[in-house]
RNA sequence: GGUGGAUUCGUCUAACGGUUAGGACGCAUGCCUCUCACGCAUGUAAUACGGGUUCGAUUCCCGUAUCCACUACCA
């Protein structure tokens, strides 16, 4: 048998910004693209116009051009299975109901919405189904005429899937088996709506996927209880031959408690749920984003692959090229995995880490511009040797500055309980002889620096732990650090001695 | 309510009939040390419950419980 190439898709609803779990599964997507050589296409699904949200579409690309999940086709892509927008697709769709129509395998229904609630509301547990339809207003029920009289007076009306009762409907999942659901628990889905001349997404998406070829359907558990329908609809459009292969992922769930991820949890435990910053053009509310918040692309991605997946051994740190050899569907979870966005953190923690110095002290200037230094007047050695010195201190590049701001501004104000602690009657004495013998240092490298001062405290037989912690005040303004003469060096002796003679002013 | 799915340390998970049930996050302790961190080391802690099947069940089957999803002219 010839084997297809595999083709995959990503198809949100551009009706606000995209979800981590969203990017989760068009994560998922792309590792199984590119592993099979395969194809990842994206695609809007926008067939309900009334939940259009300006500027979701753009946001979603640029979500996925930040995290370096490529697509080969798709809207703002090109490729030749377009367009790829469903709205541009009106055409597409009605020939399809038609055909649906024609081959008596779905009929035309005129009930109003509002006859329909009354109906729910009348009768427990109303579905609209093959127990129910000839009782309902539609093209089954009602004479020839009638429907002709309906649809020549231009009748808003619905088209609906005609679902056989009492069928076992198997659903082959990748990840969880051999599924079954019994035909009579469906309901005569709506396939198309003639009030806005659109599918509604099952009709939409099983087009869509044939058209466009897709081999394998990735996508979230919320969808499995609808597979059986899809599978009834390639089967009324007689494309069992090529229909696509499904894999169901679980979903994310709340960090704490019950119930699936949502914003409000992340504003509440303070870690974001979209990749990017988001403003509501509609309602007007921000969400932070991933991007902003300060954590590396790489570390997301990594962080996002293991929620829900594993290469089957220990490892955890992998780059995309990694988890592209790596991942497999058969080694996702089938439960629901609750978000924990700590090990995202210390995700993006190892990620700095990793991270060559020089490219994390890019990232670092324009937090330092933001903070009022002047990054023109360091040079790249100096800023790239700073971030070296801190870098595995923190868990996000904005945390540098935190840790680093006394490279750039000398103290204000000393920690008050550190002078207490460290800083006597006699320690102005002793810084300045501390500053005579740093003043009589021709290299002032961290290595000979070290030995000079610490051979004096040595000599002198003073407290080591007291004459370097009030060293380290004078010039960090807190005990705390790295290497002191590693600071030293860096700010170099000027700055050095111009620090301690303040501090002994000052305090 | 109905239907489907799921269930291993607090969390993410490994073990796809035989292990002292492994790793990671978190937490705790220790080491390192001029400080605070980092790092390193150690520790903490789990097979939801009840029946089967089997020489042997985390693993297979059946119940129960709990959680999740779906149950729209939304996706």
């Amino acid at each position: 048998m010839a084997e297809r190439k595999v083709r995959v898709r990503f198809a949100p609803s551009p009706t606000g910004p995209l979800h981590i779990g969203g990017v989760r599964t068009a994560l998922y997507n792309y590792l199984f693209a590119r592993q099979h050589n395969g194809d990842l296409v994206f695609r809007i699904e926008d067939t309900d116009s009334s939940r259009f949200v300006p500027g979701a579409e753009e946001y979603i690309i640029e979500s996925f051009r930040w995290l370096g999940i490529t697509f080969d086709e798709g809207v703002s892509f090109g490729g030749s299975h377009g367009p790829y927008r469903q709205s541009e697709r009106r055409d597409i769709y009605k020939r399809y109901v038609k055909e649906l129509l024609e081959k008596g395998k779905a009929y035309v229904a005129f009930d109003t919405p509002a006859e329909l609630e009354e109906k729910r509301k009348e009768i427990h547990n109303f579905q609209y189904d093959a127990s129910t339809r000839m009782g309902m207003r539609n093209s089954l029920a009602m004479p020839q005429e009638e429907v002709s009289r309906l649809m020549a007076a231009g009748t808003q009306y619905v088209v609906r899937f005609k679902v056989e009762p009492d069928e076992d409907v198997h659903v082959n999942d990748l990840i969880r088996g051999d599924v079954v659901i019994n035909s009579s628990i469906l309901d005569d889905k709506v396939l198309y709506k003639s009030a806005d001349e659109l599918p509604t997404y099952h009709l939409a998406n099983i087009v869509d996927d044939h058209l466009m070829e897709i081999t394998h359907v990735i996508r979230g558990e919320e969808w499995l209880p609808s597979a059986p329908l899809h599978v009834l609809l390639y089967r009324a459009f007689g494309w069992e031959g090529t229909m696509p292969q499904f894999a169901h992922l679980p979903l994310l769930l709340k960090p704490e408690g019950n119930g699936k991820l949502s914003k409000r949890d992340g504003d509440r435990l303070g870690f974001p749920v979209f990749p990017l910053e988001w403003h509501d053009p509609k309602t007007g509310e921000s969400s932070s984003g991933y991007r902003e918040a300060g954590y590396l692309p790489e570390a997301v991605v990594n962080f996002l692959a293991l929620l829900g997946w594993n290469p089957g051994n220990d490892q955890e740190l992998m780059s995309m090229d990694e988890l592209v050899s790596l991942f497999n569907l058969s080694h996702c979870s089938k439960a629901g995995a609750k978000f924990d966005y700590k090990k995202g953190i210390w995700f993006n923690h190892e990620y700095i880490l990793r991270k060559p110095d020089a490219e994390v002290a890019a990232l670092f200037k324009p937090v330092l511009a933001g903070h009022g230094v002047d990054v023109a007047a360091y040079n790249d050695d100096y800023l790239t040797r700073v971030v070296g010195l801190v870098k595995g201190r923190v868990n996000f590049v904005k945390e540098l500055w935190e840790q680093a701001r006394f490279f750039f501004v000398a103290p204000e104000s000393y920690a008050e309980k550190d002078v207490k602690k460290r800083w006597s009657e006699d320690t102005p004495r002793i810084m300045g002889e501390l500053m005579d013998v740093l003043r009589g240092m021709t290299d002032f490298s961290s290595k000979h620096a070290e030995e000079v001062v610490i051979g004096w405290i040595t000599e002198k037989g003073y407290h080591m732990g007291n004459v370097m912690n009030a060293f380290r005040l004078a010039v960090v303004g807190e005990c705390k650090g790295p290497h002191m003469f590693d600071i030293t060096e860096l700010l170099g002796k000027e700055e050095t001695l111009a620090r301690i003679e303040k501090a002994v002013q000052a305090i």
